[in-house]
DNA sequence: TTAGGGTTAG
């Protein structure tokens, strides 16, 4: 048999080089067959094999191939770097494929090879093959590198096994600053801060000098207990041991102060960084929205560069939740107006936000934006999409979100049905609730306030009783507060006033300021003076300051025309500086909100307006409308009366909404008006309301603070009972 | 021919 004559080492040089252009899997694939044809090359395979690992065609099987092509037993000098590089890339899965074929050609790991396995195998959580490779590295006798035992205890903590993991930490001969720091750094993230902290001192009393990662880490954790006697401990520390103190720890440390709220350490210590980081900017922009202080937030935000989709999401979060929905909406439309793409979390707060705003037109661009990135599947933001349609006053919206979802759990269902309650739909609120039953998904407590709810709301009130029951015999579900609520404001609005009363007397738990006051509002809607002052009582000894009490109590005088009584209420209130929510109204045309308070002439279409409604006013008494001055609350001449309850607020929005009605394309897409106003529609406005939707053709709906009224062909959806 | 640990929201 004759051999091939050996390569020359200048050939094998040649061909090195040709590899090193190699631009594709191709190249690569057609020197291969040379190579194969023609060289015996030990460290030409092995380039190869790297090259076919890390370029950025990467083929694993062909790599595979390769590698088992390369004499065998290979060295871990060639597959260390490779296993290395795979645990970097994006598919660390490829690393333990990887490895079973070295063990499967006979290769003799070391201790190197171990890191990289480990890496991948915590990336991936896969935690058989990770106790496979604990069996390898004890027969191989690797186990007692400090390395590869941190990598070991790394690893069983990212697959959830922290006790296993300090079953590693305990058996080691030597600990290292980087061994106490990985295992007290894993007990932060299981959320066993005490346990972080025990091991803490215990590392301090084994003479381990605490360096700036593991005080990081320390400070982190401090920050997540919101403990400020650790806080204090901590800092007191770093102080005495002249800790120096680099971005990471300086970092931590206004993260920590400023989810304590303490924004005077957190500035300071923001202060002391010459680069600051997109971190720390978060920590601040998160840390000053907490205390309310959103103009301190956005200078912060506005002075952050390269903003990411964490720091945009905190920017938009803190508006949305201190009530600035246009805000929140405003700083979204920046966020993808720079190419930032929004997650699950960010859309989130943008749906909240939306859903307070109450506007169909932003709801509807909201929901295209889902579409566009891709989340119109996610089970969390289509049961979002329920709540905001339905706050929006989208209820065909709703439903179509509701029937076309790809999956629904209890929420959904829940949200569907509170949705259909909170529109007066309580007939259907009720068929959802059992078709629910019938598709087997088992309501919760939250089901269960929705559907008493709807009840309440629509004055059904043997419905509404056999629900509660049911809540205990049939689905074992223990009343809470909100349901008692719920059957306090079911008795109280249907006018059983004594029903109501003994729901209360006979509740297992403590009553709060809202069950009172859920009583307290019904007396106030039947005239039930001695009740109504009985529950205010109730209240003002829980909450003595409680405005809606102090409010009732003058209603009801004023009811009774006690207007020295009203003076009192009132006096008191000024005394105390408390003073009744002013009714304020919204309506949006064109992309802007136009907001009215009562008797408000700070429009610039003021005088159209008022005209518009001198109009308005002379066409309903014609159809018979006589205004009702029962809900003034002021000892003024009949005559004043009048005009205030003609000025409220949603009657001045709803004329300016009307003088549009020529302009096609004002109209909302149906036609219909819609206005916000954020406290309950008095009964003087509910009849103008549906004579207005009659004499003027028009639907308008309105959502007050606790519901929607829709008025059509002199009609509200509310049946008049709200 | 090689090596293990850190900070942000909800």
């Amino acid at each position: 048999m004759t051999l091939p004559p050996p390569i020359a080492s200048t050939a094998a040089n040649t061909i090195l080089e040709k590899l090193s252009f190699c631009k594709s899997l191709n190249h690569i694939k057609q020197l291969h067959a040379h190579i194969l044809r023609t060289v015996i090359n030990h460290k030409l395979n092995s380039f190869l094999f790297n090259l076919s690992v890390s370029s950025s065609s990467i083929n694993l099987s062909y790599a595979l191939n390769v590698f088992s092509s390369i004499p065998s037993p290979p060295e871990s000098i060639v597959f260390n770097p490779f296993l290395r590089d795979l645990s970097r890339s994006s598919e660390p899965r490829a690393t333990i494929l990887f490895y079973q074929r070295i063990r499967h050609v006979g290769g003799r790991l070391d201790q190197f090879s171990f890191l990289p396995i480990l890496k991948a195998v915590s990336k991936v959580s896969a935690l058989f093959e990770g106790m496979e490779l604990h069996g390898v590295a004890f027969k191989i006798a690797t186990l007692c590198d400090p390395f590869v035992e941190t990598g070991f205890m790394d690893m069983y903590a990212s697959c959830g096994r922290i006790n296993y993991a300090r079953n590693v930490f305990d058996e080691m001969s030597h600990r290292d600053v980087v061994t106490w720091n990985t295992m007290i750094e894993r007990y932060c993230r299981f959320g066993l801060v005490d346990e972080a902290f025990k091991l803490f001192e215990e590392m301090k009393d084994s003479n381990v000098m605490p360096d700036e990662m593991i005080l990081c880490n320390i400070v982190s954790a401090c920050g997540r207990t919101g403990n400020m006697r650790y806080n204090r401990a901590i800092y007191e520390f770093l102080i005495e041991n002249d800790v120096r103190m680099d971005t990471h720890l300086l970092t931590a440390l206004v993260t920590m102060y400023a989810g304590a709220g303490c924004m005077d350490m957190a500035r300071e210590f923001f202060r002391k960084m010459s680069v600051r980081n997109l971190f720390v900017s978060t920590a601040m922009v998160s840390g000053y929205s907490k205390c309310g202080r959103l103009d301190d937030a956005q200078v912060i935000f506005d002075q952050t560069e390269k903003k990411d989709l964490v720091c945009w999401t905190t920017m938009i979060s803190a508006y949305a939740e201190s009530d600035y929905p246009q805000e929140a909406l405003r700083v979204f439309e920046e966020m993808c107006c720079s190419g930032i793409k929004p997650d699950v979390v960010s859309m989130f707060s943008v749906i909240s936000a939306c859903a307070n705003l109450g506007i169909l037109d932003k709801a509807k661009w909201v929901h295209s934006c889902i579409h566009v990135n891709g989340l119109e599947s996610e089970l969390s933001i289509n049961n979002a999409l329920i709540n905001m349609y339905a706050k929006c006053g989208g209820l065909d919206a709703t439903r179509d979100v509701f029937e076309k979802m790809p999956r629904r759990n209890v929420v959904s269902w829940s949200s569907m049905i509170n949705a259909l309650s909170m529109h007066g739909e309580a007939s259907d609120a009720l068929s959802l609730f059992a078709r629910m039953k019938q598709e087997n998904v088992e309501p919760n407590e939250v089901t269960f306030v929705g559907v008493l709810y709807g009840c309440s709301h629509s004055g059904l009130v043997e419905e509404g009783k056999k629900i509660f029951a049911s809540m205990t015999d049939e689905y074992n579900i223990t009343p809470k507060l909100e349901h008692y609520g719920c059957m306090v404001d079911l008795f109280g609005r249907a006018n059983l006033l004594r029903e109501a009363l003994e729901v209360i007397e006979s509740m297992p738990v403590a009553s709060n300021v809202v069950i009172w006051g859920s009583l307290m509002s019904a007396c106030r809607i039947h005239g039930e003076l001695e009740l109504g002052k009985f529950a205010a009582k109730r209240i003002l000894e829980l909450e003595p300051d409680h405005d809606g009490a102090l409010v009732l109590m003058s209603n009801i005088y004023a009811r009774e025309q006690r207007w020295e009584d009203v003076r009192n209420i009132r006096r008191v209130m000024e005394e105390k500086n408390v003073f009744k929510e002013k009714g304020l109204s919204r309506i949006d045309q064109n992309g802007k909100s136009h907001e009215f308070l009562i008797g408000d002439k700070r429009h610039k279409q003021s005088n159209e307006i008022y005209a518009k409604l001198d109009e308005v006013v002379s066409k309903l008494k014609l159809a018979g409308y006589v205004p009702d001055c029962g809900s003034v609350l002021v000892d003024v001449e009949e005559e004043e009366k009048k005009d205030l309850v003609l000025w409220h607020s949603e009657k001045l929005a709803l004329c300016f909404g009307l003088m549009n009605e020529e302009k096609e394309e004002e109209k909302d897409s149906c036609g219909v008006i819609r206005i916000v106003k954020n406290l309950r529609v008095c009964e003087d406005c509910h009849l103008f309301f549906k004579l207005v939707s009659k004499v003027y053709e028009r639907e308008i709906i309105v959502r007050d603070r606790t519901r929607f009224h829709c008025y059509k062909n002199g009609l509200c959806s509310c049946r008049d009972y709200w």
